[in-house]
Order: C-alpha cells, then structure tokens, then sequence
DNA sequence: AATTTTTACTTGTTAATACAAGTTGAATCA
DNA sequence: TGATTCAACTTGTATTAACAAGTAAAAATT
C-alpha cells in the first residue's frame, strides 16, 4: 500500500473535501470553508490549498464564486466508472451489485484492439475480465476491462467484488487510475448484449469505449462498456 | 470585444499554445518548448506557465512526464461543440456544414425542461434555435440549444454561421462559454429526428443534453443534440 | 426605512524561491 | 564494447508574498 506520506499533500487535502462532499458533510449550496480557513486548518499554504480546490472544481465538486467561496454540488452516484444520472450518492450501495462473468484471465490482445496499444503493451498480454453491474437487480452495464499484464503476479488468482479493481491495482501493485479519453456511440446491441443486459431486440444500447491513463507511464486500462440508458443516463462532465 | 489585456497571462498562454498544436507547428509526440524555455520566450514566471500547461494536460492536448517534457497529443476535430472521432484537425472545414433549421427565436421555456432553471433563466424567457451539421454532405448531428434571454439585445436578429453562437455570445456579449455536464443515453428517434438526420426507423441515436457554464455567474446554455454515430463516434475526456 | 458607503471578507492572478523526483545522454570505468 | 556513474536537464511539490477583483454585510447617511 501507498504510504500516507508518499500522497502529495494538494491530493490529500483533495480526498479529504471529496470525502467530505460525497458523505454529506456539506449541504448541496454549502460554502466549503474559505481558503484561508482551509490554510489553517490543515496547515497547508494558500497555493497548495487552490491546487486541491481547482481539483474538485474541475471533477464537479464545487463550484468556485470570486468573492463569494466554494459552492459545494452533489454529483450522481458512480457506479463502476461511469456516473449515473438520476441517481445520488446518498442511496448507498444497497441496490447495487456487480456480477463477474469472466474472471481475470491472461489472453493475446485481440487482433484490431479498440486503441492502438505501445510496443510494451502488445509485447506483454492482456489481463481480460468481463463484470455486470446491477442496480435494484436491473442489469445496466456491461463492462469487458482489458489491462496488459505488466508487473501485475498473481492478478488472475484475486477476488473481484465492487470497484475493486482500482483498489487492487492501488493497494497491491501501486497503480493508480487517472482520466483519459473514450469514445461514444449508440447501437444495436448483439444478442449477446441483449441477452446479459436483459432487453429486446432493437432496444438501443449506448456504447463506450474508454482509454485510461495510469500512474504507471504506458500502462493503460482499457474498457468497453455496453450501457442500458433506458432508465438511467450516463453523466459527465466536459 | 473583451481586450487582450483583460485576458490573464496564464489564459493567454494556454490559447498559443493550443493554436500551436492545432495549427500543427508541433507534430504529435513532439515535446513542447520545457516550462523554462516558455518562461524565457514568453516573460512569465513558471507557477503562471504551469498554469498554462496544466489547463492544457486537462484538456487532452498535451501529455505531461515528469523528467521528460510536455508531449504533445493531437485530439479529433471538434464540430460544432462536440469531438468526432475519426476526423482530425487537419481536414480543415471544407466538409463542414450548418443548416439552420429555425433561426433563434424567443420562446417561453418549455415547462419540463432538461435541467433545473435558476429564478433569473425562468423569468427572462429563452432564446431558441435547431441547426443541423452535416459532414461530407451527412446530418450527423441534430443541435437544440436554449439560452436565457438576459443581457441578448437584437440576437434574434444576428445572422449565424458554423461555430459562430460561440463567437457571438463572446464577441458581442462578452459571454464565455465553458465546461459543464451534459447525459447520455441511447434512444430510438421520433420520426422527426430521423427525417433529419436522415437515418431509417430502428436506427440508434445518441441524445446528449448538455448544461454549459459562462463567464456570467447563473447563465447557463442549455444544449440537446442528437447524433447519428453510426460513422463518427463521440470523442470525449472524463 | 431606504439608500449609500465602507469594511472585511472571498477567490483570482502573478511573482520569486527552493528542493524533490524522473529522464537522458555524456563521461568514465572495467 | 558494455556497464555504471554523473551532470544537466525535465516536471512535481511546496512555501512566501503581494495585489486585483468580486461579494456580502455592517455602518453611516439621508
């Protein structure tokens, strides 16, 4: 595991607002203390503590007012990686459940890849895993992650449950998942998809293909991502 | 007009250097001049450089490694509000088109809109207006947008081009637009939708609905676009 | 009681400085 | 000739400092 004090201090004091934020320590319309306030509180100096602001102003979090303060805004729940629309963070994780259908396995990089891979990816293999996330018992998304299989022993033999991917990869390999790109479309789903997300023929399906940087440079994580939006849309940001 | 002196350096910077990169001074994977050689060639100090930097690492066009430099990352082209991919910066417009279907017009906001109003956007009323974007001749995109009537004296009455609401609201109203959040989902399109985007009944559409701050606190443009992704994806960051 | 002014906050911008950690290529050594 | 070490770069983190611009509430004025 990461040592605390390998954490920057702007990224602890990050986690530390989010945390606040998400477990409803601030009301939706809250101001977050000032930054002076923050300063002197977590004994940090005002750049440092604009730097962690800036953070969760850019994922969401706040909204920052000159002269006013930092407006704090609830965001829909994530569910996997994707934030769901329709949905807050307060429900808990009660109604959800994640399904593993293949677990991690060790496979060549299929031929046409959805990204081109760098020479140390393709060289390497690929650690494939498909999961279903479930919300209230309803299938929404169908999630294949593709990662190659760099410094990573024994991932095969691990236990998988919710999100615990990112945990595992940062608690025991020290690779932490950041942003990235993906691309979108909506299609006609298989009969495949349609079978594992429980809807009819010609019921469209929202396709995501993402590329996700790592900590690790030239270590990516890969997902493709078959979402039933019936009921609940994807949220992002841009 | 906002005058150049008005814009902060750090802003400044950042829009050379993404001019840079779109107008391909640097090829991809190229390294940017070092944040001490843009000191040098610029006169600013390296916190407001950084500044620059880090806005662009956020918005995908470089790709920073500590040690090594600033890479540079071309991104797909951007139509309209939205990245394609599949297409590059390079094309140039040449393909591009914007049909408008109704010219902006004030409306009253329809009574169940996408995102929540604020008291001011209710009260103002909304101006409104459809327009098409086709590429190589194809509708690939259907774009509604709504925006408060505050402070929009005569828009009715402006002529509207590709990309030009942008530069309008910047040019004559000193609005900026910026990022916001927008949902995703996959639909079946109403008749009308296919009729525009010329796609035949059973053929998915993605439907975007977009929430976009500006530079004035509480004016929000409201955007709902309906994409024909069967040749271009949707490109984004998260 | 209403309006205006002032004060004390807030975030935004910019500069200067120092050291840590990562990368690359030149120099040195075996 | 290959391996190792070192120097000179790069970005990353953090501090200190000063002033600009925006907001809200208290105080003063009418």
């Amino acid at each position: 595991m990461l040592k605390k004090r390998d954490i920057p201090r702007h990224r602890r004091l990050y986690e530390i607002l989010r945390k606040h934020i998400v477990d409803r320590v601030y009301n939706e319309g809250d101001l977050l203390p000032s930054e002076n306030e923050l300063c002197r509180l977590y004994g940090m100096t005002r750049p440092t503590v604009r730097q962690s602001l800036a953070g969760l102003a850019a994922d969401g979090y706040i909204i920052k007012h000159q002269g006013k303060g930092s407006i704090v805004h609830y965001l829909p729940r994530e569910i996997g990686i994707l934030s769901v629309s329709g949905t807050t963070t307060a429900v808990g994780d009660r109604n959800l459940k994640t399904k593993i259908i293949v677990k991690p396995v060790l496979i060549t990089w299929p031929g046409d890849f959805m990204f081109p891979l760098n020479d140390l990816e393709r060289e390497s293999g690929c650690i494939y895993m498909e999961r279903l996330r479930l919300l209230d018992g309803v299938p929404i998304f169908y999630d294949i992650t593709y990662i190659a299989n760099i410094n990573l022993p024994r991932i095969t033999s691990r236990q998988f449950e919710d999100r615990s991917l990112f945990r595992i990869l940062r608690e025991h390999y020290q690779i932490e998942i950041k942003g990235g790109e993906q691309r979108i479309k909506a299609i006609n789903a298989t009969p495949k998809i349609n079978r594992f997300l429980k809807m009819k023929r010609g019921e469209p399906v929202l396709h995501l293909e993402r590329k996700m940087e790592t900590g690790t440079a030239g270590l990516h994580l890969y997902s493709s991502i078959f979402c039933n939006t019936a009921k609940y849309s994807i949220y992002g940001r841009f």
